[in-house]
DNA sequence: TGACTAGTTTACACTCTGTTGTATAATCAA
DNA sequence: TTGATTATACAACAGAGTGTAAACTAGTCA
């Protein structure tokens, strides 16, 4: 209880890796729908059996693959958040560090995020990532002033968020889909261009 | 050969509506993946063996599905275009009359839709539907002046694409999840008023 | 080293799939 | 209306995948 990492059985890390790694590749090669746990307990060179000691079926593995990495995502969002504290000013300047940080962390794992958001048919994670945007863009929307872009042409609140929310998104799947073209840094400086009333410079 | 829409067996129509309310009615109840033909068979009730008669597996009555959608969606999109033909400063004032066509559609048949877009963690239609809207888009870009806000920002073509684009998608996605709360009109002003430089307004 | 725990192996009952052959019922054309 | 055609129903099958159990093997940690 003092610890608060607890130890973990190296064997269980090295099989959680293995049917990740496993799933990750199949998700590459097929649709998920033709993902079978055979086929992951083969790839990932485990035995089947083994798949269910770690998870109850593969929607359960999606699960829990999806809330490892929001701990990732929620990691880098409050990191960076605490470390700017309140300076709005300046952030404007440097394109928001938060959406750099995020877009930084995407492209490192790139793999992962594109065959999980933005990949065939099946953006199977999309719907989670959305929902911290949703969260920060609506904080944005909330705290416009009453002659803001926003306000003077009398946008639905929840209207602005969807908005906001789905470009930023939308744009990180493209930018996936098209292997990246442009540098993270690059890509959060159009974001807040194009973003205006979302970043402060309204 | 004259008639181009062929008499269709009025026993095929029934059969394939039956399936299509079976399939979209299994998708409000749960995730794709848990659907078997054996399911959709028994909500339909036909045969399962009638199943196969129509369609290879569930993948191959997905993407007819999503044909068909696409013919409606294509239908409308060029009918309200060669309607206005080339006016397009009154056609701002209308907010767009192709995209108030377009919402009122999805709304009309705004089970399917949102079964099929905008609900659970299975947007399978959803990048269907991102295809036209890309065009679309990529025209307005494409065709923007030298002093639009696009080029004054050298925002480069395909990051202004995927950014409106991506937009318009989510606020439909979020509309419908919101169950709509919005007219299709309004919505479509309050987008037109979101997007000014893809609009002509810029 | 010895206790513990993860992984392997084999086996079983179950569901779902895709297909075949035959029978029945609905539709269409003459 | 009749006869031919075609869609659907029904029963059965092999093959694959699922989820679970029990006994065994091997890696981990104190």
């Amino acid at each position: 209880m003092s610890n608060g990492s607890q130890r973990i059985d190296p064997r269980i890390v090295r099989t959680r890796q293995l049917i990740k790694e496993a799933f990750i590749e199949l998700l590459w090669e097929m649709d998920l729908e033709k993902i079978s746990v055979n086929k992951i307990a083969e790839r990932a060179t485990i035995n089947r059996v083994t798949f269910y000691l770690h998870y109850r079926d593969i929607p359960d593995m999606l699960e829990k693959m999806a809330d490892e990495m929001m701990d990732n995502i929620y990691a880098i969002l409050n990191r960076t958040d605490s470390q700017q504290g309140g300076k709005p000013g300046q952030q404007d300047q440097e394109s928001w560090p938060t959406l750099v940080a995020l877009l930084e962390h995407i492209a490192e794992y790139s793999k992962f995020y594109t065959v999980t958001l933005a990949f065939k048919r099946s953006p199977i994670f999309t719907d989670r990532l959305l929902k911290p945007l949703v969260g920060i863009i609506k904080d944005k929307v909330e705290s416009s002033g009453k002659d803001s872009f926003l306000a003077r042409n009398a946008i639905p609140k929840d209207i602005a968020v969807w908005f906001g929310s789905s470009a930023m998104i939308g744009m990180i799947n493209s930018w996936l889909r098209a292997d990246m073209p442009y540098t993270p840094r690059y890509l959060a400086q159009q974001m807040a261009l194009l973003l205006p009333h979302y970043f402060g410079n309204d």
